[in-house]
DNA sequence: CGTGATTGGATCGTATACAATTAGATAAGA
DNA sequence: TCTTATCTAATTGTATACGATCCAATCACG
């Protein structure tokens, strides 16, 4: 209700909830009443709902009829399927990358990669964001948008899967691909990076797991809503 | 197979409004006010909001802040990077449904390959409108929803394309070769099915893309002159 | 006559109020 | 005790009200 950025007040609600879903802070079939995170964050339920909506067209969260928002519990089955649609889309960005992408691009996301060496195994749920966020940093660079979006939230929704299902998970090999990925970029070897970059998938995908734990949303929402700044 | 999920107001007024862009009854580049929306509909600014929202989204509508939603306008590279998407995404369809899709999935296919060539040529817009759906509808009967539900997204706003950019277009050849399509799919011939794919949405892409240095300065200056006479 | 400030109208962003629906509890009967 | 029916509390679905913002026309002034 103060100054506005270039963002709104629903894209900052929308871009919190995302993290804590990603970070495992809000987790699978955890209930969102609209009032409690609107009171949490201080908003109306109506900005909520907005962030909602969005969330659920993403698929980070399913609504059902008069009962509400709950923070999406993917089966094994849309697993797969999105595994499956992330492969696709993500060769695409290579094979494109490949064409695109030059030395700045190159360094940016190197440079990520050492963020991520830098608190690997040190945070589990933030090493899974950073490990997304180097998909999402690698398909924008592709220069096309479109498939960027459409990577950005196959990759979000791997990551709440990855949080769901992942077992402690060693992220380092994860990295060392990431670095192996650039290379082939850099060497302009579509045919390498795609390998890889299928290898890499393929590997994230298996890793099977349950874990649980109770939290209430009040308390998990509380330390989200500091950083929302009005 | 799929979830039923109960339609709410919100849906309907998005499916009219999806369908009154893609049939270009609602022109690129036309306001959208959430009042006249509203009232045209017999529902609240609050429906009309999350409708746009979702339209936003999917890329049908711009909104600017305090400005309104419009049509969206996409432009020449926006387009390419949607075709380029599309064409990735179309391809693992055919792949998938190779293995996935069985007679009666062919029967449905031919069935709307029917309705397609009834009204040949009669109307262009319900024209443009099927021919996409016969892509959704392959789509969706490769048994993948999330591939599904981006499948639709593209070939949406491509239809949108086709509507600015490609005005005259014999869509005869497009259902002839979707015929085509079935039968490679029923061969189970992946690698055919996926070259007459490519080619299919190749050939789209290059009428769209011609036609558009051919029309751009009608176009413009018919809507200009629309404005005028107002 | 041109240019910048001002003001007015229209539309959006947000909050809140009311209606509709559901889930869960409570109680009665078999 | 188990089942079932009803009631209540909580939450969502929708509508409306109010302040904020932007565009455009107008007007003052150089």
């Amino acid at each position: 209700m103060r100054e506005q950025k270039q963002s709104t007040t629903t894209d900052a609600v929308y871009d919190l909830l995302c993290r804590a879903i990603i970070e495992q802070a809000l987790q699978p079939g955890m209930r969102l009443p609209e009032d409690t995170v609107g009171e949490q964050f201080g908003v109306s339920r109506t900005i909520v709902r907005h962030a909602l909506v969005r969330l659920e067209t993403m698929g980070l969260v399913v609504s059902r009829r008069n009962r509400g928002a709950f923070v999406a519990e993917p089966s094994l089955e849309e697993a797969q399927q999105i595994f499956e649609v992330r492969r696709c889309l993500e060769t695409e960005v290579v094979r494109i990358g490949v064409k695109a992408m030059s030395e700045p691009d190159f360094e940016r996301l190197e440079a990520h990669v050492r963020r991520e060496k830098a608190i690997r195994g040190k945070d589990g749920p933030v090493s899974i964001r950073l490990s997304g966020e180097f998909h999402i940093l690698l398909a924008q660079l592709s220069g096309n948008d479109v498939l960027a979006r459409y990577v950005t939230e196959v990759v979000l929704r791997c990551s709440l899967i990855m949080a769901m299902y992942a077992k402690s998970h060693s992220s380092d090999c994860a990295v060392d691909e990431h670095s192996q990925i650039i290379e082939a970029l850099r060497a302009a070897d579509p045919d390498l990076a795609v390998s890889l970059m299928e290898h890499h998938l393929g590997a994230v995908a298996e890793r099977a797991e349950f874990k649980k734990a109770q939290d209430t949303v009040e308390s998990i929402l509380s330390r989200y809503g500091k950083e929302l700044a009005l």
